[in-house]
DNA sequence: TTCCGTCCCTTTGTCCGACAAAGTTAGAGC
DNA sequence: GCTCTAACTTTGTCGGACAAAGGGACGGAA
């Protein structure tokens, strides 16, 4: 009868995997920090004593991981994952889940005015300059649908930005990219919505730059609820967030 | 020379991407449904006429990317991105960028308060029974600090549940994952923390009970300000998220 | 000496074929 | 009808192979 535990349970999984854990272990606890060289496939192939075949699957699973990618020459490194790329794949997966633009637009209330909170307290010149320059290139552009949509979504990507927080703007980011595709169409079919929506940016730059909480809050607030009425204009709050969205993100990731 | 665009640019990718990414489009848009099968890698091999090694390339890439995975029989079928895993994806990426516990910290203050604001709105019986269960566990092991530990985020997901918001349950996960290790260590350390830990925790399901949204607020607060006593005890909240989280969070997901 | 082009070597992406282990299916035997 | 066994399938891994592209070294021209 067994007595005390003379053995621990094995851990059995396939070589790709342990390879790919491995990597990465030596990645997450610093040993190779991003930009290091992880080394050709050859050289993993002797270190791991493995086939290259299963090297490159283990590969395959850091580079989707975003933990290693292959410079101009293909070269592996180690590698920051970059928010956009993660962000994508969460985007993905609430369209899978068929989230609905209510819970989209109720998430993204919370997480734009945290977002304009902490920028109102500790943005820096720089990233006035940013929003300056984004709300300069918005004011060009206002009656090209497609190209505000795109100034719209930077704008709050550099609030985001701003607020210093990196935590919230990885949060943000989800959400923010199922909205983008919805701003072109409602920019597009609202005769004031362009106007508008520089007009809040401005309003926006402006309680930034006097530390104006109140006046941040209530305008990400305003600029929200216009989305929000130009959006049931065409389809309702409880619809799901399209298939079609995915596309927009797909385009936007291979940018 | 040169007269109309007579050409487009030509999609050049590796064969394993291209694999991935027809099957992904596959799922997306829906044609392909969570639970579907995927075919055998022989299949796939036939399909799309490449080598076998290059069709289990690609798998591998869509398997991380939680898109498709192996069942007991380890055939191949589609499936819906676990948040959780999609969150470790996250957590691992704060943590490589040195996010601070003050980040964490004031993110996850606007996070859970807005949980709590939809779970006291809209949460429903099953939701409450949940929570109950998740109290009365908690109360078992209130003197085990990583057994209390793991009930506290535990019951976080729960409340983040039952505000019916997927967005945000999303949204908080890889803040609460990097939040889960530094209770225990809390908890451990100051006395008091794990019967108040529990005593937050009955005032709010309490507040979800009597859909009282100032209380739910309040003491969601008030809970989250605990934690930050007790961190504070042990470290500067300016100080980096250390890697070693990594392992709590690697640990999570291979359970 | 510096710049440039060529040749060679390395590396990656892909392919082919093979085999053991584990799971599945079909059929024999009761 | 049920069980047990023997094929068959499928996955994970291996070894080797080759074309294309990049990098580096080497030598020649300005």
């Amino acid at each position: 009868m067994p007595v005390s535990p003379l053995f621990r349970p094995i851990d059995v999984a396939p070589a790709y995997q342990k390879v790919a854990e491995a990597i990465e272990r030596e990645i997450v606890n610093g040993r190779i920090k991003p930009g290091d060289p992880i080394g050709t496939e050859h050289d993993l192939v002797r270190q791991f004593g493995v086939n290259r075949s299963t090297i490159r699957e283990g590969i395959r699973v850091l580079e989707e991981g975003g933990l290693i990618s292959r410079d101009s020459s293909r070269r592996l490194h180690a590698c920051l994952p970059r928010y956009s790329k993660l962000a994508s794949r969460l985007s993905r997966a609430l369209v899978l889940h068929e989230v609905t633009f209510r819970e989209l637009y109720e998430a993204s209330m919370t997480l734009e005015v945290a977002s304009i909170e902490g920028a109102v307290e500790r943005a820096t010149e720089a990233n006035l300059a940013e929003l300056d320059d984004n709300l300069a290139r918005s004011e060009a552009v206002v009656s090209d649908p497609a190209a505000l949509a795109e100034c719209d979504a930077e704008f709050h990507v550099l609030v985001a930005k701003a607020s210093q927080n990196r935590v919230l703007q990885l949060a943000r980011e989800p959400a923010a990219q199922l909205f983008y595709p919805t701003t072109e169409m409602i920019v597009t079919g609202v005769t004031e919505g362009g106007p508008r929506l520089v007009a809040a940016h401005r309003h926006l730059i402006d309680a930034i730059r006097r530390h104006d909480r109140e006046a941040g809050v209530l305008w990400t607030r305003r600029h929200l609820q216009d989305w929000r009425r130009g959006f049931e204009k065409i389809a309702s709050l409880d619809r799901s967030v399209e298939h079609m969205y995915m596309e927009h993100a797909q385009a936007a990731r291979h940018r």
